[in-house]
DNA sequence: TTTATTCCCATTGACGCCCATATAATCCCA
DNA sequence: TGGGATTATATGGGCGTCAATGGGAATAAA
């Protein structure tokens, strides 16, 4: 599956390494297989990061927008300043940020979350209470979540 | 092609060199290793810069220009004239020209900004500003945004 | 000569590469 | 099918390499 799903709370060694999970890890390409991107999640205090592929992808909307355009800047600046690539050792691992640490609250523990083309890396507990929400939410929203589920079979094909 | 991606505050040292970001130079491409073009960016206090390649592109835009608009010598006048070409030393550092580092307003320390084809170079407090500044008008901006993040399955063939 | 720029060498701290261990999951064979 | 053996994953730690920085000496420019 090529898909960032599911979850895992993985420690922080000393020297700030963190595991990035298996199944994760088969989520990325042959070609980039160990190089991640990481950012400041724009909705939350959490980390979000995807593959590189997803990024270039990101890059080419950007540059093909209007090149005199003050957007075109606000969105080169947030999105190609704020990314981080980072590579992941032969175990696996690959270290956080100081900066993403900090902004996520992280310690010496870290979840991370599946959403599909992306992943969110959250302070433990934070996590559990996002998840809780966001089910709360989804429930709620029976609804909306159906017909949700029934585009996406179209999509689908 | 690679991209000038994520930021970095580097120091200035008595000589006035400054060390280019090793992932930056990673963008550069072979042929012109150690050479970046520099210039007053349009738009802000600011320095900004790129490859040759680059300049050697926006050259064949403006040459296909009609020779006897007033915009070809405009644009070929304020760019070609302004730009300066720049060498990097073995250990990949280079001379921010006075001219440039008073125009941004640098003095001891810069901060490196990707900008995806190209790069900026701020006085370390500004770059902050100009970070939060464009962060928060990307939020606010949540309906392109998302024009620019949504999968579009026509892209990935 | 005087000044500016590049080369070369040195230092420091961070990071990547490698090897090691523990625990869990899977396999394999009698 | 039981249980040891093999494999995979998360985690720990040593050590060499590289990036950023500093400064002397050589070279080029003025």
């Amino acid at each position: 599956m090529e898909l960032f799903v599911s979850h895992f709370v993985n420690k922080i060694d000393k020297k700030g390494r963190i595991s990035f999970p298996s199944l994760f890890r088969n989520a990325l390409s042959k070609a980039n297989k160990n190089e991640i991107i990481l950012y400041k999640s724009l909705k939350h205090n959490s980390v979000e990061g995807c593959s590189v592929q997803r990024i270039n992808e990101i890059a080419k909307r950007i540059n093909s927008l209007d090149f005199f355009s003050e957007d075109q800047e606000d969105f080169s600046t947030s999105i190609f300043s704020e990314i981080i690539p980072t590579n992941l050792d032969k175990e696996g691992r690959f270290l956080i940020p100081e900066s993403l640490k900090n902004y996520a609250g992280i310690s010496s523990e870290a979840t991370f979350i599946g959403q599909g083309f992306y992943f969110q890396i959250w302070e433990p507990n934070a996590a559990i209470i996002k998840q809780k929400e966001s089910r709360k939410r989804l429930v709620k929203e029976k609804k909306s979540l159906s017909a949700i589920l029934i585009e996406k079979k179209i999509d689908e094909k």
